[in-house]
DNA sequence: ACGACCCGATTTTTT
DNA sequence: ATCGGGTCGT
């Protein structure tokens, strides 16, 4: 395809989009505007103008957007161009740096990735060495803390010298104590791979250098969600040349819990002087009724961008708002509202709709109603497969052969299953340390470790420490990893322990099912690399995975109904959108009306809105259940945004068509035929 | 050392 | 209601 068929392929706006390929351009796509493809034909328009491939660097904040790019791409140009092209999430691009860059910063290149789990540990571990009790220190306020400071890029002891009162000098406290433990267990935590490019960039400008000189041409998608860390990454790439373009939509951003700074997008015309701004406003995506509602939603809030979607896809139906006396109540509307319309509409499956809600224990409900009326499912987040506890412990196993200054992945696996080692070695090992200076994994081959414990522990202990020492040197040739992996973790005693440490048999032999399964992803893994993996690629690629890859199988047939949070179908599109508890209290989230960020939970509305195709339906209810009891439910404020002549609200009875009085009276007699039997 | 029970917290979660 | 963490008893 050349140049000019490219632009022949796009709307005006798009055009100009991907024509513009020098200096800084912000793209505001609104929802359903082409989004992917206005970046994919920008890369491609630019390789057919000569731009080597090399030189384009295009970011994601999923591993999933970034392979889709990649896929689009390929159809675009010649695979073999569209490869050369590096596309990626920003903590992958980051890590790929650092992986040769770190020694500068003091890491050896051998770091590991430390999860939730390994921050939770390394996190009451440095509160309990600076004398914390755990109350003053609540886990999830320490977690939230540092990452804040660090998605703003300071340091420890720049927490310390802004910390407002004396519960903020604590967690500075902690967090320094915190970062000398994984800089010395050799660990950088998610926040770490930002933060640490950051100041690689900012101490070493010969390192930046190279790093511009191989990026001269950078794409951001999604630039709503991106953080203080990003931004600066992002500015400091892009240097003087500035061939920088930003693709997102400021109504759409609903990460700032997580650090996320709708001021990136909105200010980026003034931190980037000349800036080409481009506004998408051609929805693909949804009826006119559907984005007339959510412009009006979203118009509410003030600072932003003004947009005003609009579609050549027709008017379409209006919107509905169900009332419903209880949860109960609602969830049944939706499972039999599902199966009517299918019904109704063959050319419909149960995939083409999706519920969105909330928070995650909405979900309860919902399910209960969907099985009840045989309508099929599928939830996206949830219980991820690499999130259960097996898993989790099969990793910390292979990581430590990795990096065995990990000590909070020993302390994870000492007892997994239990081998007579416990509270007492854990304490023996502490001691120790102070004076032997040596990571637990190494201590625990010691003698003057071993010797303190009964003759039952020290054996244990002893081979443990071997079988990792030995499959340590097993793993320093690549390749064959899947073999390797499922030989040590029997030789090590998981796989057998298994039975000891789930004692329902069921269950173990459930978990047992999972480790194989794990092993075959590794297996799948190496079989999509080109050359034979080691085991820090595949343990980096796990860690930055988090996948909703999620193995197949347990996902049924494939064709059911979406059960998501609203955060989670970000960038989705259904036909029917059914929109759930929409009360005070749960959307807008109560919380957020505490910390003032309503404009959030606004945003997320629209996103919410902006999923549907064809149909929206909301739904309330007047009563739902509360940790564990009743509450009389009262409807969102959100709902009164949505202009009078858009939508019609109703009852599940005004949408249910009522039973003839045949099948009536054919469910009657087949009850009374169960009684009589009885 | 290990496992059974009790208590308390509980939004969202791209990496 | 449900999960995880912590404590207590064996």
């Amino acid at each position: 395809m050349t140049a000019a068929e490219i632009l022949k392929q796009l709307n005006p706006e798009q055009a100009e989009a991907v024509k513009t390929i020098k200096g800084p351009v912000l793209v505001l796509a609104g929802a359903g505007t082409g989004k992917t493809r206005v970046i994919t034909f920008r890369i491609a328009y630019m390789l057919q103008e000569g731009i080597d491939p090399g030189h384009i660097l295009g970011l994601t904040f999923t591993n999933k957007a970034a392979r889709e790019m990649e896929e689009r791409l390929e159809q675009l140009v010649a695979p073999e161009l569209a490869r050369r092209v590096t596309l990626g999430t920003f903590h992958s691009f980051c890590v790929r740096i650092l992986r040769k860059e770190i020694k500068h910063l003091g890491y050896l290149p051998n770091f590991t990735i430390a999860d939730d789990s390994d921050q939770s540990g390394l996190l009451k571990q440095a509160a309990a060495a600076l004398g914390y009790a755990k109350e003053n220190v609540p886990l999830p306020a320490l977690r939230s803390y540092i990452g804040r400071m660090k998605n703003k890029l300071l340091l420890p002891h720049e927490a310390s010298s802004i910390a407002e009162g004396n519960n903020d000098a604590v967690m500075a406290r902690i967090y320094r104590e915190y970062q000398n433990t994984l800089e010395m267990q050799n660990m950088l935590d998610f926040d770490d791979m930002l933060l640490l490019v950051y100041e690689l960039f900012d101490k070493y400008p010969e390192v930046l250098k190279k790093y511009q000189k191989k990026y001269q041409y950078l794409l951001v998608d999604e630039y709503q969600d991106t953080n203080d860390a990003q931004f600066e990454i992002i500015k400091m790439l892009a240097g003087k040349n500035c061939n920088l373009c930003v693709v997102g939509d400021d109504d759409q951003s609903i990460y700032g819990w997580r650090g996320a700074n709708v001021g990136n997008i909105l200010e980026f015309p003034r931190m980037f002087k000349n800036t080409t701004e481009v506004k998408l406003e051609q929805n693909y995506r949804s009826t006119n009724k559907i984005l007339t509602a959510a412009n009006e939603v979203i118009a509410r809030n003030s600072n932003r961008f003004r947009k005003n979607l609009w579609s050549g896809m027709g008017e379409g139906g209006n919107l509905l708002l169900v009332n419903a006396i209880c949860a109960e109540a609602e969830s049944d509307f939706i499972a039999e509202f599902i199966a009517q319309e299918i019904e109704e509409h063959p050319e419909y499956s149960y995939s083409d709709f999706a519920v969105l809600y909330r928070s995650n224990h909405l979900s309860r409900q919902l399910e209960a109603s969907l099985r009840n009326n045989s309508i099929p499912y599928k939830m996206v987040g949830g219980q991820e497969f690499f999130q259960r506890k097996e898993i989790k412990d099969a990793v910390a196993y292979l990581k430590l052969l990795v990096n065995p200054k990990e000590d909070q992945s020993l302390l994870r696996i000492l007892s997994i299953p239990p081998r007579g080692l416990g509270k007492k070695a854990v304490e023996l090992l502490k001691k120790y340390q102070g004076a032997a200076m040596l990571p637990f994994s190494e201590l625990i081959g010691h003698r003057d470790f071993t010797s303190e414990l009964s003759g039952k522990a020290a054996k244990a202990a002893g081979d443990l420490h071997s079988c990792m020492s030995r499959y340590r040197k097993s793993f320093k040739e690549p390749g064959e990893l899947a073999r390797k992996a499922a030989s040590y973790l029997n030789d090590v005693g998981y796989l057998n322990g298994l039975q000891k440490i789930y004692k329902d048999i069921d269950d173990s032999l459930k978990r047992r099912e999972n480790i194989d399964e794990f092993i075959n992803a590794i297996a799948q893994f190496e079989r999509g690399c080109e050359t034979p993996p080691t085991l820090v690629e595949y343990l980096e690629s796990y860690a930055l995975l988090q996948e909703n890859d999620k193995t197949e199988d347990d996902t049924d047939d494939g064709n059911g109904v979406t059960l998501t949070t609203v955060h989670a179908a970000k960038g989705l599109e259904y036909p029917y959108v059914f929109l759930v508890a929409l009360e005070k209290n749960i959307f807008p989230h109560e919380r957020s009306v505490h910390e003032g960020s309503i404009d959030e939970e606004l945003r997320l509305f629209y996103v919410a809105m902006t999923r549907a195709k064809e149909k929206l339906i909301m739904s309330c209810s007047c009563s739902r259940m509360h940790r564990g009891f009743d509450r009389p439910q009262i409807p969102s404020e959100f709902i009164t945004y949505i202009p009078e002549g858009l939508v019609d609200v109703c009852e599940p009875e005004d949408v249910i068509k009522k039973l003839d009085k045949a099948s009536l009276a054919a469910g009657f007699a087949e009850i009374f035929k169960m009684l009589e039997e009885d």
